[in-house]
DNA sequence: GAATTAATTGAACGTTCGTTTTATTATTGC
DNA sequence: GCAATAATAAAACGAACGTTCAATTAATTC
């Protein structure tokens, strides 16, 4: 046999991913055999390399791509003009959000790094920076104009980042809370941890009131 | 070749132990060969076989004395008459000591999971969340007698732990930040994180300038 | 409808993997 | 110092791995 009836190169490219990230994320990248995840796609292994050359060549394009839309996310929600409580209050709407939209790929990105050759694993640790460095900025923000109440800023990004990623670990959608209601209480917990002053709780808390509605 | 001069097997055995924990650290457990093992404690691999069966049974040999010393390591830190602000503190601080100092264990703990038979797989989770229900009755306890003021007592958990244990990501001994440091900064975080009242600020703010001196 | 291109199969390559077996040497107990 | 045991080496096993290649068929182009 060879070429199937109805066979479409852009679906099966589709295909490919979506069955990669969902079993990299379940088994691991090493676990996940080329064999195996052709299995899933229902196609041979060796159709995979029309798409992929290699296999950390596909590992490398999900994570590169998991970024990307990471960084468009936050280029979408940030606020343009609002002070740094508003500013934090959004990045961890969004970052939130996306995490559990994407629990899979997040777990990816953040899991097989160590898989990526020297050179692919600084253009995703970049990418990375970046992002965490718009959060660092907004904390400074903060810190300086005295709404916040912040010790250490790159350690409290950290700090922040961590406590949100974590979500995807236990969060299952359909289960005791909605993803409104997670949102609402990271919110609070993160402004609380940053000690904003009563304005910004003001605002986050008719923010939760709002959320639940 | 056979039986080399100086051999002994309980000292292989920890050597074994050891490079294992950074093997499979550095290069995740699927990725470290038996081989490569072997070659770095310096011995064939056909000799790891007499203190570990399968390669799955050393992983699972090395996540449950981790897990076992984190429950011995709580167990010893742990104040007897104390209120929910000091046991608390306890808590943050036996937490990021422990993982600060078994940085490559836990990451082990905390990666290799999907590694193990479903079993084994829950004989560890077993023990982490005996080990989590400690924090959440803090927690609880805090809530109810109105020193902390807590939303969701299980997701302000799991936001602490995943918070606290997320500094094995960044943490480099010897950097920019002294253990001690780091540990205040986090129990800082964390007291406002829970809405802890003015009484366990001031306790942490003393202690906060104890372990600074 | 013939020629070209796109998509895939099936088989195979060399390598590496975890593990087992057997033999061999060092150490220990008497 | 001799028997028993502990600790290892060396070689081999079959299976699985990522990847390549040639052949084959479906879709597209003209």
């Amino acid at each position: 046999m060879a070429r199937t009836t109805g066979s479409d190169g852009e679906r099966t490219e589709a295909a490919v991913r979506e069955a990669a990230v969902n079993l990299i994320a379940r088994y691991g990248y090493e676990a996940m055999s080329m064999r195996q995840l052709a299995a899933q796609v229902g196609v041979q292994a060796a159709a995979l390399y029309r798409y992929f050359p290699t296999k950390e060549e596909l590992l490398f394009t999900l994570m590169r791509e998991h970024m990307e839309g990471l960084r468009k996310a936050w280029e979408h929600a940030r606020p343009a003009d609002a002070d740094p409580a508003e500013q934090l209050a959004a990045y961890v709407r969004n970052h939130i959000a996306f995490h559990i939209e994407r629990r899979h790929a997040t777990h990816v990105s953040n899991m097989e790094l160590r898989s990526l050759s020297p050179d692919r694993l600084t253009q995703i640790l970049r990418m990375r920076t970046a992002y965490e460095k718009e959060l660092r900025s907004i904390l400074r923000d903060g810190a300086e104009t005295g709404v916040f109440r912040i010790e250490d800023t790159g350690l409290t990004a950290m700090a922040l980042i961590q406590m949100m990623t974590g979500v995807i670990v236990w969060f299952r959608p359909g289960e005791r809370l909605s993803v409104a209601e997670v949102m609402a209480t990271y919110l609070s917990m993160t402004m609380r941890l940053v000690g904003a002053t009563s304005a910004g709780e003001e605002r986050h808390v008719h923010e939760h009131a709002r959320l639940r509605a």
